[in-house]
DNA sequence: AACTTAACTTAGGATGACAAAG
DNA sequence: CTTTGTCATCCTAAGTTAAGTT
């Protein structure tokens, strides 16, 4: 923090994850401990009186926040279910979870398949066997075109529904595992510790490099980061005895590898067309085996066959772990998941994978345990396969469905609004924050994580009320982004949250009776597989739709027409809260922009001056109307001037220099010194001329000059200031919300395509290609579709 | 555990400024 | 003075991986 002497110059993003900082600082003593429970609060009532007197008769958290013990909390809250009615538990019954089968290299060759394999077909046999003669054919169809042309893709939305097979995903499945990162070469430069270089062993300079190439970002000058860094650093230098003794991370000096590194940058981008190209290519041979697999005899895209490459675990927002060492995988942690007669693909030299596996209800295939916080990676599809662009549109179709049945939902939570029941009540709350505001569920965290929270996680000091009915939200949601907004709200809800939070009290979590589990069993029971996400996915898309429907028109230009598509996206971006961080130098564009902004009114002022003096009667007519250049000072005129004359100077400089090489590579003598003299006189004089209009505060026109041809100049400055402030504008408007987050997981495609058809607007104005890619499915729409 | 959502990072293509040529 | 070619800059799209939900 110390860092930001001036505040200002930081862009509203960065300062926005400051600003957290400094408040996580502040509450040093930490989360665990502000949030324990005052014992004395405890209560045990659940009804509610609604009478706001008695309020303090209301019933308390059970589950009153505390981290310390939310395992049994949590089993308490899962026996309040009890007393949901029988009807609303509706849960299929569980399958009995696949077996894994984990086949060791050795065995796999040959015992394989038969044992176990055979005993879990028998178990689905019935519902299989019709499935697997319609895959068999599938196969044998596609594998001939497979031949001929890889490419011809399989239209599975052109395909009846077919059975829901139970939660088989694949009969066969074969591909080439994963893509290793190239083992780390030491590039030997050494950093200086205590101001005199050292030399590392390549593990502890890898990890070193991996800290240097940092050290000019945010992360690099974060100290958690930094701290998180240099403890595993130090383990790492322990593992070799020739390293050096290292203690003090003030010591340590990156700079000489940053450096490198920056110079390496500078070799990479110097390199000549065709040796870039022969790089591309060598790189595209690699990765050759990896980019496709086969599914039911189907060649589908693989999406990141790559294995995360070692490096430093960024984190986002204060993530306690950020800095950590993101450690190299080995084949030893990956487990493949293939079909039983696949081949099984080499690991690396010397080398044995972890596992395989054959789980056909499954999509992935492979995965890994990363070493940061324990949690699973897995392999998958690329966007554009069937796999993943049938469950996109299924997704949507259930939002579709939700459209059934949101009026009933919406009716019982305004109702249950004042339930007596405690956790009916925060239930409904809950859902209508969800449905008005499309909150995220919000599970609830690990005192491991960074401190974000969703719509069921949010405690007492991210909802504030200003009477008579406004509440404002101001939390961290999904990666830190600030949740900030006033909306008024019902009455009700309004009451509710008062009522909540008084009960709660300071650092609690407002719906202590509620958890992301129990609400989305109670969507369940309006709706088969409604859950609080598909909110976001209603919502999202209906704004579109109806924003899209109302800005509009038949008569308008394709760009304009562009224009209302984006703006209609952005309401919804910023209905889902979907930012961007500033980029660095934001305010610098803007400053450069407005700049420019002014040179032109600059010259406009000038052409004006000059009409009025070769015909003064147009002082009162025309040229008054036009706008008055209210931000034209003269300090600032004087120092456009001075800029102008600088830069025109090095222009004739710089151009004389340059002819001077040119001739000099020619074999002939330089240019006198005297051209250059001479040019620069005619600076000199412009300056005069300068500096005579400011005295007499005339300008001196040319001869061929006219009021006419002087008007029409005008006019085109006109125009492209005019232009120039409309960009400047778009950019301010933008800057913080991006659109692509809502296009690509939340506006059903569907509506795009329908839109582009009706308005005639080809489709690449508003997919690239990767979009039009992944939504396939949704292209070849009816254009009544809605 | 498995899958979707999301921002951050990077690569490369479009765009605009500038110099040289017409 | 306008047009054309080149280079740097900026911006978008693709790729990556962290952070959510179920």
């Amino acid at each position: 923090m110390s860092s930001s002497s001036s505040e200002d110059d930081i862009p509203l993003s960065k300062k926005r994850r400051q600003d957290k900082f400094a408040e996580s600082n502040a509450s040093m003593s930490g989360r665990s401990a502000e949030r324990t429970p005052d014992p004395a609060m405890a209560r045990t009532k659940s009804v509610i009186n609604d009478d706001d007197s008695s309020d303090e008769e209301m019933p308390l958290a059970k589950r009153a926040s505390s981290k310390t013990n939310g395992k049994a909390m949590k089993r308490e809250a899962s026996s309040d279910e009890d007393n949901v009615p029988l009807s609303k538990i509706v849960k299929t019954t569980k399958k009995p979870t696949p077996k894994k089968r984990i086949v060791n290299k050795e065995d796999s060759s040959s015992d394989d398949e038969k044992p176990l394999a055979k005993v879990k077909k028998d178990i689905k046999k019935v519902a299989k066997v019709k499935a697997e003669e319609e895959s068999k054919v599938v196969r044998k169809q596609t594998k001939k075109v497979k031949d001929e042309e890889a490419e011809a893709q399989f239209k599975w939305w052109e395909k009846s529904n077919e059975e829901e097979d139970g939660d088989v995903k694949w009969n066969e499945l074969e591909h080439n595992g994963v893509l290793f990162p190239p083992a780390y070469v030491p590039h030997g430069v050494k950093m200086k510790y205590d101001g005199k270089p050292i030399s590392l062993s390549p593990e502890a300079e890898e990890v070193a490099s991996f800290f240097a190439a940092l050290i000019e970002t945010d992360h690099g000058k974060n100290p958690v980061f930094q701290k998180n860094f240099f403890s595993d650093w130090q383990e790492i230098l322990k593992k070799d005895s020739s390293n050096p003794n290292i203690t003090s991370f003030e010591k340590c000096d990156f700079r000489p590898m940053y450096e490198h590194f920056e110079v390496e940058k500078e070799r990479k981008k110097q390199l000549t067309k065709a040796e870039k190209q022969t790089i591309k290519e060598e790189k595209a041979k690699v990765e050759e085996p990896y980019l496709y697999a086969i599914v039911d005899g189907r060649k589908e895209k693989v999406g990141n066959f790559r294995i995360e490459p070692p490096g430093l675990f960024r984190g986002r927002g204060d993530h306690p772990k950020t800095g950590r060492l993101k450690k190299r995988v080995m084949p030893e942690q990956v487990t493949l998941n293939l079909g039983e007669n696949a081949p099984i693909p080499k690991p690396l030299d010397g080398h044995k994978w972890g596992g395989v596996v054959h789980i056909h209800e499954a999509t992935w295939l492979a995965s890994w345990k990363e070493n940061i916080n324990g949690s699973i990676k897995y392999v998958f599809l690329a966007a554009t396969s069937s796999w993943k662009g049938q469950s996109d549109m299924q997704k949507f179709e259930k939002a579709r469905d939700l459209k059934k049945h949101v009026n009933r939902i919406r009716r019982d939570y305004r109702q249950q609004l004042n339930d007596k029941l405690m956790e009916t009540r925060q239930r409904a709350t809950a859902m209508y924050l969800i449905d008005v505001l499309a909150l995220r569920a919000g599970n609830e965290k690990g005192d491991d994580e960074a401190d974000t929270v969703g719509c069921c996680s949010l405690r007492y000091e991210h909802v504030t009320l200003e009477p008579p009915n406004i509440l404002v939200f101001d939390f961290l949601g999904k990666d830190s982004i600030r949740y900030h907004n006033s909306v008024p709200v019902d009455a009700q809800v309004f009451k509710n949250i008062k009522i909540f939070k008084k009960q709660v009290g300071p650092d609690n979590m407002i719906f202590d009776r509620l958890t992301t589990m129990s609400l989305n069993k109670h969507l369940g029971s309006y709706m088969k597989g409604l859950t609080a996400k598909v909110f976001r996915t209603y919502n999202a898309s209906h704004t579109f739709q109806e924003q899209l429907n109302k800005l509009t028109r038949e008569e308008d230009s394709i760009p304009d027409k562009l224009l209302s598509y984006n703006r209609a996206n952005r309401e919804v971006a910023i209905l889902c809260n979907h930012q961007r961080s500033v980029s660095k130098n934001h305010g610098q564009m803007i400053a450069k922009i407005q700049d420019k902004i002014r040179a032109l009114k600059y010259q406009r002022k000038r052409l004006r001056k000059q009409i009025v003096q070769l015909d003064p009667k147009m002082k009162k007519s025309k040229l008054t109307e036009m706008e008055e250049e209210s931000d034209l000072e003269d300090e600032w005129i004087a120092e456009h001037q001075k800029d102008l004359l600088v830069k025109e100077r090095e222009k004739i400089t710089t151009r004389f220099e340059k002819n001077n090489e040119k001739l000099a590579s020619e074999g002939k003598p330089p240019q006198p010194k005297e051209e250059l003299k001479e040019k620069l006189k005619a600076v000199d004089d412009w300056e005069k001329e300068l500096q005579k209009e400011k005295k007499t505060g005339k300008i001196e026109v040319k001869a061929s000059a006219t009021v006419e041809k002087l008007l029409a100049q005008i006019t085109k400055l006109d125009e492209r200031i005019k232009a120039t402030k409309t960009q400047a504008l778009d950019k301010e408007e933008g800057k913080e919300t991006a659109l692509g987050t809502s296009k690509l997981n939340y506006i059903d495609p569907r509506i795009s395509a329908v839109w582009c058809k009706k308005y005639n607007v080809p489709v690449e104005k508003v997919f690239s290609k990767t979009l039009r890619d992944k939504f396939q499915w949704a292209m070849e729409i009816d254009a009544d579709w809605r």
